[in-house]
DNA sequence: ACGCCTTTGAAGAAA
DNA sequence: TTTCTTCAAAGGCGT
């Protein structure tokens, strides 16, 4: 049973963060000689390529042991499409980049995010965590425009609109400030969760710091501007809050939330009836809409009847009852998919390609080649998330959503797949094809697209703050120590001072101990037995001062070449249980 | 109209 | 305990 420190996942931050960082030699030392060197596509291309001749060359086994192995069916292995040639062949205009030169991607960096959570110790609750975040940025002008959640649906958003996604009105960083903005409308909060928030640690009332949230959004203007950003509208101006109201209104996806008193009668509004059964699901009890809830009827299956046809469309004939009428709460996004959210739109913008496969594959590759400190970033929002979300909907869980998504053609897929063909699709996946090298985008960087492609480092090894914690226990133990999946092997790091029993153990060391990875992530190479360092280690509980981006950075640094011979550290949560 | 593709990570189920 | 599967976002493409 995972430990909670505080009892109540107060604490969760305090439990939690333990941060290793796995290594690969030559990612390594490009990092420390640019840590924020842009990468770009040519090199994701030319690392392909490159990694494609070394996988011929190289053993399996040894490829396998330093790259991370995509879980795929092996099919696309054996088959592997090039999406992003494809792509790109169908892109017969214009050419790859816009800019030939492709200045590179900067990184519309988080702020600190650590800043926030880190300043009280631990991560508040989570209704107090998140309005803090997210209220306060909230600028709505003239509020009662979105707030007023019983007015109907903005008319731009139809039926059908998932109540959840509303990409394009979502600031490129909301993505990592998760069910954000997006979720909330600008009003007034709730009574109940009223901007007055209380001390995590104190439970005194108090009013979000600004100096806490802009850590956030530190989107100064500079910065963003470096990049024209595709949802630039969202982007703050100055002295604003991000978040402004486009000139249509707020789409707010969740008017409800504007509402303070009644929430439960804005929801109606917003949901219908049997959109948005009561508890569990619905509706935290906090009464929040959860950017993540889409209703079934929306985003689902139609409503048996009552739904808008529109909704029916949708639904295959009989559809589970039970499930229609739930609401359908969406996984929390995780580290790389806050990335991607963040990141999407630039490389749409920098590249004429739109197609997401493509996208996503280059995406891919810039995930392994961000600095860690870069992902332990978006580890972090992810963790942040995730216990938002346990919190919000702590009923939920991920099982829920099983089998709302058609089903792949799985069993053929699997019959075809052969013990063989899983063990060589294994050492065929560590290679992404995507990349053809004549289309490659031009960067500057592109000769040593090795690096882009650190063999080795499997994105999870990377730095991943975040503690993966089972959801449900999640609340219970945010920061749950569970085992790396294993689909992509990778080197494990042994922990100093964890017992290696179990992954499990990890957990109660990084309750117990203020801050076991931290040690690691800082870079003390600690020697631990054996638990391997699957998941991103949580560093909510790290000193402001240790995440602060230098010194994290540099302790990543120290902590890289420790490690650098030594296995990837992986970073181990699960329950004790 | 709907599913697939593609990516990584998290979580749960199955073995 | 390990392995496998599903889902999360996104948007063009194919059926």
């Amino acid at each position: 049973m995972p430990q909670l420190n505080g009892g109540g996942g107060d604490d969760l931050g305090a439990n939690d963060e333990m941060i290793s960082f796995k290594d690969e030699g030559e990612q390594e030392e490009k990092i420390s000689e640019n840590v924020s060197a842009e990468r770009d596509l040519d090199d994701v291309k030319s690392s392909l390529v490159n990694e494609s001749e070394n996988n011929s060359s190289s053993s399996d086994s040894e490829q396998a042991e330093r790259r991370p192995q995509p879980r795929q069916d092996s099919e696309s292995y054996e088959k592997p499409r090039d999406y992003f040639t494809e792509a790109l062949r169908r892109q017969q205009d214009g050419g790859f980049f816009k800019s030939p030169s492709y200045p590179g991607y900067p990184f519309l960096m988080i702020p600190d995010l650590t800043n926030p959570y880190l300043s009280n110790g631990s991560l508040s609750p989570s209704a107090r965590t998140y309005l803090q975040m997210k209220w306060p940025l909230l600028d709505v002008p003239g509020t009662a425009g979105l707030k007023d959640s019983r007015s109907p649906t903005p008319g731009h958003l139809s039926n059908k609109v998932p109540v959840v996604q509303h990409p394009h009105h979502v600031h490129p960083l909301t993505p990592l400030i998760t069910y954000s903005n997006e979720h909330f409308s600008p009003g007034t909060p709730p009574s109940h969760l009223s901007p007055e928030i209380l001390d995590p640690k104190t439970g005194i009332p108090r009013a979000p710091h600004p100096s806490e949230l802009s850590p956030y959004y530190p989107l100064s203007p500079g910065a963003v501007g470096q990049i024209p950003h595709p949802l630039g509208w969202l982007v703050p101006q100055q002295g604003q809050p991000m978040y402004s109201l486009p000139p249509g209104g707020f789409r707010h996806p969740y008017p409800a939330l504007a509402m303070n008193a009644s929430m439960s009668s804005l929801v109606s509004s917003r949901f219908s009836p049997h959109m948005v059964p009561h508890p569990p699901h619905s509706l935290h009890q906090t009464g929040i809409p959860h950017p993540a809830i889409v209703s079934p009827a929306i985003k689902q299956e139609p409503n048996h009847g009552t739904v808008s046809p529109t909704a029916h469309s949708k639904s295959p004939g009989p559809v589970k009852k039970e499930e229609d009428k739930k609401p359908h709460i969406k996984k929390p996004l995780n580290a790389f998919m806050l990335y991607m959210k963040e990141m999407r739109a630039k490389v749409v913008a920098e590249c004429t390609l739109k197609e997401s496969a493509a996208i996503n594959q280059i995406l891919g590759r810039r995930w392994h080649s961000l600095s860690r400190e870069e992902q332990a970033k978006y580890y972090e929002l992810a963790r942040k998330e995730r216990q938002l979300h346990s919190q919000l909907y702590p009923g939920w869980s991920a099982r829920d959503n099983y089998g709302k998504r058609k089903k792949r053609k799985r069993e053929s897929k699997q019959q075809e797949t052969t013990a063989e063909d899983n063990f060589s699709s294994r050492n065929k996946k560590q290679c992404v094809q995507y990349l053809p090298p004549e289309k490659m985008c031009d960067s500057p960087a592109s000769s040593h697209g090795s690096m882009l492609d650190s063999p080795a480092t499997p994105s999870a090894a990377l730095a991943s703050p975040a503690a993966p914690a089972a959801t449900h226990s999640e609340q219970a133990q945010p920061l749950s120590l569970t085992t790396k999946p294993e689909g992509r092997p990778q080197h494990h790091f042994p922990i100093p001072g964890k017992p290696s029993s179990s992954a499990s153990s990890s957990s109660s060391s990084s309750s117990s101990s203020t801050q076991p990875s931290v040690s690691l992530a800082l870079g003390s190479p600690v020697s631990q037995s054996s638990p391997l360092l699957s998941r991103p280690i949580p560093f909510t509980s790290l000193p402001p001062s240790m995440l602060s981006p230098t010194t994290f950075h540099q302790a990543a640094l120290h902590s890289h070449h420790a490690l650098l011979q030594s296995q990837p550290l992986a970073l181990v949560t699960k329950s004790t249980d």
